[in-house]
DNA sequence: TTAAAATGAATGAACATTCATTTATTAATA
DNA sequence: TATTAATAAATGAATGTTCATTCATTTTAA
C-alpha cells in the first residue's frame, strides 16, 4: 500500500471553491485561483473531479444534501406544519451562522443561467417540496392556491435571499439574529396562511 | 467633420452584453465573445467604456432607470396603494414579455457577490422603496411590520425570481400569462396585508 | 520496497487591452 | 456638381496575461 488521500486537502479545496465561486461567480472562479487559495497543486483537483463544473456540482450536491437530510428528518418527525417550517428556517439560519459561505454559495448558484444544477438535485428538492405541501394541505395549514413552485420560491429562495440581503447590508458582523428569524417566520406565515 | 457613432452598433453591443452575461455570468462573459456576438471589432467597446465592469454597470443603470422611471410615474399618479402595486407588476411583466433578456440580466446580476451595483442605483432604488412604503403606510394598506428591505425583497427580488422560475421551467414559450400575474399579485397581497 | 498521492512545469487556447491603420462622412474647395 | 481635405469612427493584429488541463516526476506512508 501507499499514501492515503489527505482529506484535509480535499476540505481546503472545497472551501476555497465555495469561497471563490462566491467572490467571482461560477464563470469567474478559475481553477488556478482555487488551487492557489487552497494551497494545493494547480492540477490537483483533476485527480478527484473531471473539471471545474463537476467539482462545483459535487460540492453543491453535498450542501443540498446536508440541508435536505435535516429537512427530511424534521418532516418525518413533525408535530405540526407550522412547527416544521419554524424548525427548517432555524436550521437554515444555523448553517448561515456557522458556515455563511454555504448559504452564499447557494445564493450565487441558484440565480445563475450558466450553471445548470444537476437534475437529480432538482428532482430530490421538488420531491421534498411536494411532500411538504401535502403535509401542509392535509393538515389544513397551507393555502390551497400555493403551488410547489411557490413553496420552493417562498421557503427556499426567499430564505436564501433574505439571509444574503442581511450579509450585504452588514458585511462586518454576519450573524443572523433570533429577531431576524422571527421576522422571517412572520413573513412566511402570511404566505402559507 | 467626420463620421457619427453608429447607434445601432452600440445597441448591438448592449444586447450582446446582456445576452452573454445571462448565458455565462458576469465573470464568464468575455469581451472577445461579446464583441463577436455583436459583430463589432474586438477592441470596440473600449472606445465607449473603460472596461467590461463599467459597461455592464452602465447597461444595468439603463435597465434600472427604465423600470423605476415608470414606477415613479405610477406612484405619482397613483389612486391606491394596491392599484399601484398591480400596475408595477404589470409593467414588469410587460418588460419580461417584450424583452426577457432584461429581466434575466437583472436576475443574474442582483444575486452576484462579484458584481457590485453602483451605489447611486442602490440609493435611488431604496429612495423609491421608501416612498412606496410611506404611501402604503399612510393609506393603511401596508403592514406596519414590513421594512424597506422586506418590500424590496418581496416586490422587486421576488418578482424577478418568480419570472425567471417561469423561464427556467418553460424555456420554449417564455411569455408570462395574465394568470401568472394574477397569481403573483395574489401572493403579493398576502404579504402587504 | 512500492504504489498511490501529490506536484508543478508545460501546453495551447482564450483572455483583456492597446493603438497604428483603415474607413466613412462631412465641409470646404474647385 | 465633382473633388479633396479633414477628422472622428471603427477595425483587428499584436501584446502579454491568465486560463484549463495533462502528465512525467517527486513525495510519502504502508
Amino acid at each position: 500500500m501507499a499514501r492515503i488521500t489527505d482529506q484535509n486537502k480535499i476540505e481546503r479545496l472545497k472551501h476555497s471553491t465555495m469561497k471563490l465561486v462566491v467572490e467571482h461567480g461560477f464563470g469567474g472562479a478559475s481553477a488556478a485561483l482555487i488551487a492557489k487559495d487552497a494551497k494545493v497543486a494547480s492540477g490537483y483537483f483533476y485527480l478527484h473531479y473531471k473539471g471545474k463544473y463537476e467539482m462545483v456540482n459535487a460540492i453543491l450536491q453535498e450542501v443540498y444534501q446536508e440541508v435536505f437530510e435535516k429537512f427530511d428528518q424534521l418532516l418525518s418527525e413533525a408535530s405540526s406544519f407550522i412547527d416544521t417550517l419554524n424548525k427548517m428556517v432555524h436550521h437554515f439560519v444555523r448553517i448561515a451562522n456557522t458556515e455563511p459561505i454555504k448559504v452564499k454559495f447557494l445564493y450565487v448558484l441558484t440565480s445563475d443561467y450558466s450553471f445548470v444544477i444537476d437534475p437529480q438535485i432538482r428532482e430530490d428538492t421538488f420531491k421534498f417540496i411536494s411532500r411538504l405541501k401535502d403535509f401542509g394541505r392535509s393538515s389544513g395549514s397551507l393555502d390551497e392556491a400555493i403551488t410547489d413552485d411557490d413553496l420552493y420560491l417562498i421557503l427556499f429562495i426567499n430564505t436564501i435571499q433574505f439571509i444574503n440581503q442581511r450579509y450585504k447590508n452588514n458585511p462586518k458582523r454576519e450573524s443572523i439574529s433570533e429577531e431576524d428569524i422571527e421576522h422571517m417566520l412572520y413573513l412566511l406565515n402570511k404566505f402559507i396562511r
